[in-house]
DNA sequence: TTTTGCGATACCGTTCGGGTATCATCTGCG
DNA sequence: CGCAGATGATACCCGAACGGTATCGCAAAA
């Protein structure tokens, strides 16, 4: 109610003329007129000195003018700005992910949506399956990125990428240091490193779903809480472990990564967030996830 | 119109509750409803998430909450900042004197009007009657003080003070160290340092008209700028140089300060601003002037 | 499933803002 | 000194917008 008001005083100061003001803003002299002393009434104070024949502005004037600018500015940026966040042109999108999917096509998804949405601040984080489980029901995150996947109800749910699983061996073991193909019965009684199997279902379910179709089950089996943890045992010699090819990507002293023959069924990367999140960052994020993973995640070789 | 749509989503976030907010507003909840609906989609983005039973602020309208607090609390401190400078409390008042005033009443007035409008910038500066006149026309000044009046019309004029003329001699003059009382008409022959006799009524014209009424003119006549170059001349010796008695009161090396018998006419130092000058720090100004001369100016003497 | 609480929608009356006509005042010119 | 033109203020009228009452729709709780 007041804010009309802040601009026709802003019109009628810069004018210095209530016909030339009226004109610019589209409207009769008369209810201009009575807007501004209705303005200085409200105030409480002459902002324009009518004495002489061209209209000039008081001291109290000068300052309210000064203010008036700077408060339709601020309006005006205040909308704009609200409005972008609006449209998930700006503002935060929290995303979590399970740590092996820091080596896949998740970093150049992530460039990509980055470089659509410069100005979204990315809120990144790492979790493991049961982590983010929590987090997404309780809101705390937008976007799970989860290995397989979370299997709650009400989720809107996207595979980023399938790859096959390669072993990771001591390197000083034999069967890493030969030149032949390794077959995974073969590796029956050996120390598996696994992770935990809860929540279903689990990247441990797919190791394990894979040694079953090759015919065997792990006789020993060991457990780490993420596969930094299973790599790093891996390393000093405990066993040997079961990853994603993505993760083999990577040296680590003392590891050697090795493909098996056999069956491979190999393990997936999802994408995850509550069908109910209608946040438009979702919505965008998915958008770019769309045109990501159509245009081929050649990504998954990137970086 | 668009202000008062602030001051309900102010509101409406606060109380997370259309209802409570409605009520917190002195108004119906329908309409509230509706003003927040249609501030939405003038800014084109959901402020509100209304999916849940208990309604949350969405991102935009976090930002835009924290923005509208601003701007509310800028409109109001815009509006009472005109008001304290429309009715005086605030803002600049322009006040020149010619530089003999500092020695008298003047700086007790502008120290009471300082203690009633602490928040008034207050813009001093000394001038000769002429620059005092000029200033005055063209409104670079508020309050003219000179000696001893201006006379150009519509001007509000007020006596500030009526005061006794005095003698400035070298302090090695025999005059000076003598003891019996000094008659102006014994100095006939000395030369009186005066001041520019322009614009009338001037200072030299209340000198002259001593002189005549003491029955003389002055032979030998130079002239200075301005009372500090006249006691300056009267210091290295160039004569004598009659001065208001609050003059007398600072102490200069060279110089004494003498009262004379005989005929004292005095001079006047008077207040002035333009009659069309209706600005509140000028009337204030004139209040505390009117206050000031009742009490008795007996600031005279102070200081 | 029913009930309750809350926000949205429909509809109506009043108010306020804007338009046209006119007045009052000041300025400049003859 | 008086008259014409310009400019802001005032008077009066109309339409749009805002607020009020009644009611609906939906979702969470019992």
């Amino acid at each position: 109610m007041e804010l009309k008001r802040l601009k026709y005083f802003i019109a009628v100061a810069e004018e210095r003329h209530f016909g030339r003001a009226a004109a610019r803003l589209d409207m009769a002299q008369p209810p201009l007129s009575r807007q501004i002393a209705a303005l200085e009434k409200d105030i409480g104070a002459q902002l324009f000195d009518r004495s002489r024949s061209q209209i000039r502005l008081t001291q109290a004037g000068e300052v309210f003018l000064e203010r008036a600018r700077d408060l339709v500015e601020r309006l005006d940026s205040a909308y704009r700005e609200a409005r972008l966040i609006g449209q998930g042109g700006a503002g935060r999108l929290r995303i979590a992910f399970v740590g092996s999917a820091t080596h896949g096509p998740l970093p150049t998804l992530i460039k990509s949506y980055r470089s659509h949405y410069p100005d979204v601040d990315l809120s990144l984080s790492a979790m493991n399956n049961a982590e983010l489980e929590r987090a997404l029901v309780q809101q705390d995150i937008d976007i799970a990125v989860a290995r397989p996947a979370l299997k709650i109800e009400d989720l809107r749910s996207v595979l980023l990428i399938e790859e096959p699983l390669m072993l990771a061996l001591p390197d000083n073991s034999p069967i890493a240091t030969r030149s032949a193909a390794v077959s995974l019965p073969e590796l029956e009684g050996e120390t598996f490193v696994l992770y935990p199997r809860r929540p279903r279902p689990s990247f441990a379910d797919d190791v394990l779903q894979c040694c079953a179709l090759n015919g065997f089950t792990p006789r020993n089996q060991a457990f780490a809480q993420d596969y930094q943890t299973a790599i790093s045992l891996v390393s000093v010699g405990v066993g040997l472990s079961v990853v994603p090819r993505s993760v083999s990507q990577v040296s680590r002293p003392g590891v050697a990564f090795r493909p098996f023959t056999g069956e491979n069924p190999g393990t997936r990367l999802t994408i995850h967030a509550r069908l109910d999140n209608r946040r438009p960052h979702v919505l965008n994020f998915f958008d770019v996830l769309r045109r990501f993973t159509r245009q081929g995640p050649a990504g998954t070789a990137a970086r």
